[in-house]
DNA sequence: ATAGGGTTAG
């Protein structure tokens, strides 16, 4: 009984001092206590509650909270707090609504709860009707209701564009609304952005006083929004009103010259963050990742991840989308490797940032391993990560697993089109993709810059130059999209490949932009194949005025001159190169065997296999000369007689590839190349036998297409 | 009460 008595005393000091509790656990033991020994009232039940909130301890809230009858402020203030905390903002805006119908008014501090649940399902119509009561109860000059609203009001701004919201009429103070209410999105009209500005400006106007986060606020307001130059204007005037920027602001202005490409002030940022010891902070950090990515300063990037002793999620995503999107695929690999050994989960983002870099580097193994993670995981529903896999697999060979997918997809995007139009594109399906973009319009879908890149390049893979000009001249009437120098140089491209050599000349020629050096090479490769000598030297005249170190053209110019057995020339160029110090980017094909990649360069015997390879070749050599095959070697400029010619040509990369590709997997499988530059016009012809002999699917993709071959032909039909 | 990362590109 004395036991029991002392209980009860203590139960009673603890009700009445609840902060003293310190623990989740003992928040429990005082329940266990409490039921055993109090008899309910209101009042101290409500104490309880928020006791257990204050430790987001929902369900034993819930449980007191249900036993009440006519719940008091404190008992509702609680549990819509619980909820707010863990997640669940419709319940709390429920309840919420609840007490109001209870004719119980909301006391000052419940309001930033409540806003930020208005704005997490973004419904304006609800915030906006808590204003009203927020004015009403003249609660609007305290500073953090205040800084709520402002905070309601930018994130609504920036949720404006592409609206379509249900509207539905609702007043806080009208009673009950249905939960689906509460959740849909809510007013789209026109002008609403601007009318949430006012509101932002107006709530400013009536606060007494701003702090350090009503400045972050309307700051990152107005970065998130796209108005650059008054979030940066606003920085400056907060520190003439003697307010410092911290790690918030600069979180808000890093983006900024990330987007702007000024690495200068962006340094100037990571000085102040040093000087202020941000810089380990994560979030800081991971914006420094992005802006230094952005300027295309990788190196800064890692060093800034680097010295981070703590990373999240977070800073690992950004660094390795940053390796990823600088073209250093190998590093965004290995450090995607080492943030699973460091158990951080990836995250959807993660898998979106990644996925390019199994797209370039054909490492489909890799790219249908995260596959199975993206749909263990949960995240196949992801629109960004839907188009990166149909990317990856149209990039890796597969072109119906890219295009199983996207018909998967529940809706399909600008990007999702773009994406399987450019797969169906480099795979030489021209028609295919054209009729994909006439259905992407159709469905009210409409191109953008990058979606006619990939028409041309489908055109261009076809020669279908009718229909090119057609989109190029439709492109910027209907679309309002000014051709640049991807369109040009794919057009031009086009015009090239198809023998319109001379109108190509004039197209670049006509550019209302400069044309570039990778612009005249593409005429330049076209005038090689199509053997017009006279033209290409006065196009290579033009490359060397814009680009004097352009590896390419001399390499070209030199091997067209040998062609043409003017030595002395061919010479020329290569003592250019040599003077220059400039050297060809030597050609390598690569294959994934059992989940390894073997590289192969030409004419390379180091692969430990390598004697049973020329076995194969010599073996794959007699049987297709036996179908008629003749080394061509008018693509072979060395010095060498036709013997030792006909020998290179046979150990080119492709080939080398292709025979262990063969000697390492079972009978019928498919073959996989992929192969850094262009494939040779010898090559072609005796894969496309190969395919015959061997009776296998053969897939090379090169830099700038895929040939699939089959039964002794290719899918380009010999046009490349 | 305020903050960070993502998909398509000859």
């Amino acid at each position: 009984m004395t036991s029991n008595s002392t209980t009860k005393t203590l139960v009673k000091t603890f009700l009445r001092t609840p902060h003293s509790l310190k623990t989740k656990f003992q928040a429990k033991q005082l329940l266990a206590q409490f039921l055993k020994t109090q008899p309910y009232s209101p009042s101290s039940t409500s104490i309880l509650i928020s006791v257990y909130s204050n430790f987001n301890l929902l369900h034993p809230s819930l449980f007191l909270f249900n036993s009440l009858n006519s719940p008091p402020l404190l008992a509702w203030k609680s549990i819509i707090k619980c909820y707010a905390n863990s997640g669940h903002f419709l319940n709390s805006l429920t309840c919420f609504v609840q007490m109001r119908s209870f004719g119980i008014y909301p006391d000052p501090n419940m309001f930033p709860l409540v806003l930020k649940a208005c704005v997490f399902l973004k419904n304006l119509r609800l915030g906006e009707s808590i204003h009203g009561c927020i004015i009403r109860l003249g609660l609007d000059f305290d500073l953090f209701t205040g800084n709520a609203l402002l905070n309601m009001y930018a994130k609504f701004q920036s949720l404006q564009p592409n609206g379509g919201r249900k509207v539905f009429a609702f007043n806080v103070f009208d009673g009950m609304p249905k939960s689906d209410e509460l959740c849909g999105t809510s007013a789209q009209e026109k002008g609403a952005s601007i009318i949430q500005l006012e509101s932002m400006t107006k709530v400013l106007e009536m606060m007494p006083i701003w702090d350090v986060v009503s400045w972050n606020t309307v700051i990152a307001g107005n970065a998130q929004n796209g108005m650059y130059e008054e979030a940066l204007r606003m920085v400056r005037e907060m520190g003439n009103a003697n307010m410092k920027p911290d790690s918030f602001t600069l979180s808000s202005v890093l983006p900024i010259f990330a987007e702007y490409v000024d690495v200068i002030k962006g340094k100037e940022i990571h000085g102040y963050a040093i000087r202020h010891w941000f810089d380990s902070d994560c979030y800081i950090a991971s914006s420094l990742i992005d802006m230094y990515a952005n300027c295309a300063r990788i190196e800064d990037s890692c060093s800034v991840f680097n010295l981070l002793s703590k990373r999240d999620d977070i800073s690992w995503n950004s660094i390795i989308a940053a390796c990823v999107q600088n073209g250093v695929f190998d590093e965004g690999l290995k450090l995607f490797r080492q943030m699973l050994t460091a158990k951080v989960k990836p995250r959807d983002v993660t898998f979106s940032s990644i996925m390019p870099a199994c797209a370039y580097l054909t490492t489909l193994h890799l790219g249908k391993q995260l596959h199975g993670y993206i749909i263990r995981g949960g995240f196949k529903d992801n629109m960004f990560i839907a188009s990166s896999l149909v990317d990856m697999y149209a990039k890796c060979g597969n072109i119906k697993a890219a295009r199983w997918i996207f018909d998967q997809m529940e809706h399909q995007d600008m990007v999702s089109w773009t994406a399987i139009i450019m797969g169906y594109a480099l795979h030489g399906h021209a028609r295919d993709a054209l009729l994909l973009f006439k259905q992407m319009e159709m469905d009210g879908v409409k191109p953008n810059y990058v979606s006619y890149i990939a028409v041309f390049t489908a055109c261009s893979h076809a020669g279908l130059t009718d229909e090119a000009w057609r989109y190029f001249n439709s492109m910027s009437r209907n679309h309002g999209i000014k051709p640049g120098l991807e369109h040009y140089a794919a057009m031009a491209d086009l015009l090239g490949r198809a023998g319109k050599l001379e109108e190509a000349y004039e197209f670049i020629g006509s550019m209302h932009i400069a044309p570039t050096g990778s612009i005249w090479s593409t005429l330049l490769s076209a005038c090689r194949v199509h053997k017009n000598l006279e033209l290409a030297e006065k196009v290579a005249n033009e490359i060397f005025k814009v680009d004097p170190e352009n590896v390419g053209a001399y390499v070209l110019m030199s091997n067209m001159y040998a062609a043409a057995r003017r030595w002395k020339d061919a010479a020329k160029m290569r003592i250019f190169m040599k003077k220059k110090g400039i050297r060809k980017e030597p050609a390598c094909s690569w294959i994934e065997v059992k989940n390894r990649v073997h590289t192969f360069i030409s004419g390379d015997k180091s692969h430990p296999l390598y004697d049973r390879i020329f076995e194969a070749l010599k073996d794959l050599l007699e049987q297709i000369e036996r179908e008629g095959y003749i080394p061509d070697t008018n693509e072979d400029f060395h010095d060498v007689d036709e013997e030792q010619k006909k020998y290179m040509i046979f150990s080119h990369s492709e080939r080398l590839a292709l025979a262990f590709g063969i000697i390492s997997t079972p009978a019928g499988t498919t073959i996989r190349i992929t192969k850094n530059i262009r494939v040779c016009v010898d090559c072609h012809t005796a894969i496309k036998l190969i395919s015959k002999v061997v009776q296998r699917e053969i897939i090379v993709r090169d830099n700038s297409r895929f040939h699939h071959f089959k039964y002794g032909k290719c899918s380009c039909r010999d046009y490349w």
